[in-house]
DNA sequence: TTACTTCATCGTAATATTGCGATTAATATG
DNA sequence: CATATTAATCGCAATATTACGATGAAGTAA
């Protein structure tokens, strides 16, 4: 116990909750929002924009690396990071079933 | 430590962040993928539909209804739950800036 | 080489999550 | 009233996450 069952759902949604989670964090919310911003490729300028120690915005950017939502490429001494738009276009298929719903003639059961 | 230090974020990130965790566990996206299917409410249904014990997934539909994703009503001895439509109309605006990125014209900077 | 920069990783403490058995509260039903 | 039925809550154990100081690895610059 304690341990998420992955084996009883499904491959997609354990990928679903995969990315969800990865996002699940308002650190690595705000890492997505600059990297978005920035467009081009950063490295440790997280660490002065958002308030959190080095090896807590490394953690954060392990995790959204192992997610796929980003890549890293080491340059030299720093490591450039960036968006990976393919795993973006992957999660965009997957939860815009459940984001796209036809709210309007809904009406809540409860 | 070991708490999100929320203080040093936006109000914004932290709502976003809250709402992509509370998808971010494969039982979750059951119960609201099922919520989809059914459009009418549901109760402990979901026990039997997923295999989880019946605390398991009345724990999980509280941090649902904690996020504010679904509406829960007691009706006799069963509570009918469903989808909260105006909070997930925020949460769709709030992510499809992240969501609907120009993919096609973008190249991986790494 | 030495010193510096940049980032990853290790180790640790605090806290949160996941899952379930046992129990409880509330409402039906006999 | 007694007894199911349904779902929430409590309490616990196992595991995961968050955050950071200390350290390490790898490149850069003097």
């Amino acid at each position: 116990m304690g341990a998420t069952k992955t084996e009883i759902f499904t491959e997609q949604q354990n990928q679903m909750a995969q990315m969800a989670k990865a996002l699940g964090h308002p650190a690595r919310i705000a890492i997505v929002q600059y990297l978005l911003k920035q467009d081009t490729c950063i490295c440790g300028d997280l660490v002065l924009e958002i308030g959190l120690a080095q090896p807590t915005i490394s953690q954060h950017l392990k995790a959204l690396k192992t997610a796929g939502l980003i890549k890293g490429n080491i340059e030299g001494t720093s490591t450039c990071y960036c968006l990976d738009y393919e795993k973006w276009d992957v999660m965009k298929s997957l939860l815009s079933p459940l984001l796209n719903l036809e709210t309007d003639n809904k009406t809540n059961c409860c």
